[in-house]
DNA sequence: ACAAACATGTAATAAGTTACATGATTGG
DNA sequence: CCAATCATGTAACTTATTACATGTTTGT
C-alpha cells in the first residue's frame, strides 16, 4: 500500500522522504499514517525496482535525496489506481480512501465505474446486515447483549453513510449539499 | 489485540481454536478478521503466560483442545476492557468496536465514561475537519481536487455518525430509533 | 543559546497473512 | 462415496511500528 501512496504523492512533483511524510500527513493523515521506518525502506525498494530515481542535492553540509517517479512507476501506479476497490478495502481499514484520494488522476468514466462497483458491494453488504439485525429484536436479547448489538448498528450506519457518499461523489455534486444538518456544524 | 479478543470470546465458555475462529466471524466478523495462522500461535502464548489453560478432549481418533480462561486471564482482560478507547483506535481501523463488543461485561458507569470520552475525542477531531474543509471552498479548487476533498467529507460524515452512535448507545436507547430513514431500509 | 524543524537511516520487534501439511467425521 | 466441515498446526513472508542514532539549519 505505502509503495503506491508514495508513487501517487510524487506523481507530478519530485520530493524527499521527509517531504513525502509531510504530504501524507497533510493529504491523507485523517485515515493513513506512515513512519520514517517504513517510508525510507520503501523508497529504497522502489529505487531498486526502477519505479523511482534518486538525485542527491547538497545544500552546504546538509544532504537531501530527491525522488522522481519513472515512466514505469507512473504506469504501475495508474494500473493499481484503476483496479476495482476490493470489498475488504474500506471494510474496517479505510484504505479505499487512499485510492479515491488520487482519483483526480484517472479518467472520469473509470472513476464512475469503480465508485459504482464499490457502492454496489456496500449495498449488498448492508442488506445482509439489515437482515441480521432482525435476529436481535426481542427486548430481553437487547438487554443482555446491548453493546454487542450496538456494533452491528454501527456497521449499518457507516455503510449507509458510505453509500450516500458514493452516490454523491459519483455525480460530482458540489460539497455544499453533502453534509447532514443537525449535530455540530459551523455555519 | 487478538489476545484480548480471544480472552473475551472464551470469558465465560471454554472453546477450541476452531470454535474461537467461528465466534470471531459470527461476532465481530464485520470489522475484524483472524486466521488460524494467528489464532493458534496466540493461544499457545496465552497458555505459556498462564492466562488460559488447555485440556485435551478425545472423541475417537479426533483430538480437540479446549481452552479455559484463568482468573488471571479474566483480570487482564477486564483491565484492558476498562481502559479508555484511544483516539487512534477507531480512526481508520475500527478496533474500538472490538472493545465495545465486550462492554456488556463492564459496569454501566465505566462504559458510560469511556463512551463519553470517546465521543469527546471524536467531537474535537470533527471540529478540526470542519475548519479544514473551509480551505477548499472555491469552485476552481473543488474542480481540480474534487476527489481529494471528497475524502475529507467522508471523514466528516463518518465522524458525525460515530458521534451520533456514541450519544445513542451511551443512553442505552432502544435500537428501533437509531436508524436513519431514507436509503435502503427493510421496513 | 536553544528549541523546533529539517533530514536520513537502522535494528529489534510486532502482529499478522498465505500457503502448506495433515487427517477425521458427518450428512446427503 | 464424496463434499463439506471439523480440527490443528508450521514456515515463509509481509508490512509495519518503535526506539535508537546522528547531524544540520532556521528562527527567536
Amino acid at each position: 500500500m505505502l509503495n503506491y501512496i508514495i508513487l501517487g504523492m510524487i506523481f507530478d512533483c519530485t520530493a524527499s522522504g521527509y517531504d513525502i511524510k509531510k504530504y501524507i500527513e497533510k493529504g491523507i493523515g485523517i485515515f493513513y499514517k506512515a513512519s520514517y521506518g517504513s517510508i525510507y525502506p520503501t523508497l529504497k525498494k522502489l529505487t531498486e525496482d526502477g519505479l523511482v530515481t534518486v538525485t542527491k542535492e547538497e545544500q552546504g553540509a546538509r544532504q537531501k535525496k530527491l525522488y522522481t517517479i519513472t515512466a514505469e512507476g507512473q504506469q504501475i501506479f495508474l494500473k493499481w489506481l484503476s483496479e476495482p476497490i476490493s470489498p475488504e478495502e474500506g471494510n474496517g481499514n479505510n484504505s479505499h480512501l487512499a485510492r479515491v484520494y488520487f482519483y483526480d488522476k484517472l479518467p472520469y468514466e473509470t472513476v464512475k465505474q469503480q465508485l459504482l462497483d464499490y457502492e454496489l458491494n456496500n449495498t449488498t453488504y448492508l442488506r445482509k446486515l439489515l437482515l441480521l439485525k432482525d435476529n436481535f429484536q426481542s427486548p430481553d436479547i437487547q438487554g443482555k447483549y446491548y453493546y454487542k448489538i450496538s456494533t452491528l448498528y454501527y456497521g449499518i450506519a457507516i455503510l449507509q453513510e458510505t453509500i450516500r457518499w458514493c452516490q454523491f461523489i459519483r455525480g460530482r455534486e458540489p460539497f455544499e449539499n453533502f453534509l447532514n444538518k443537525g449535530g455540530l456544524n459551523n455555519e
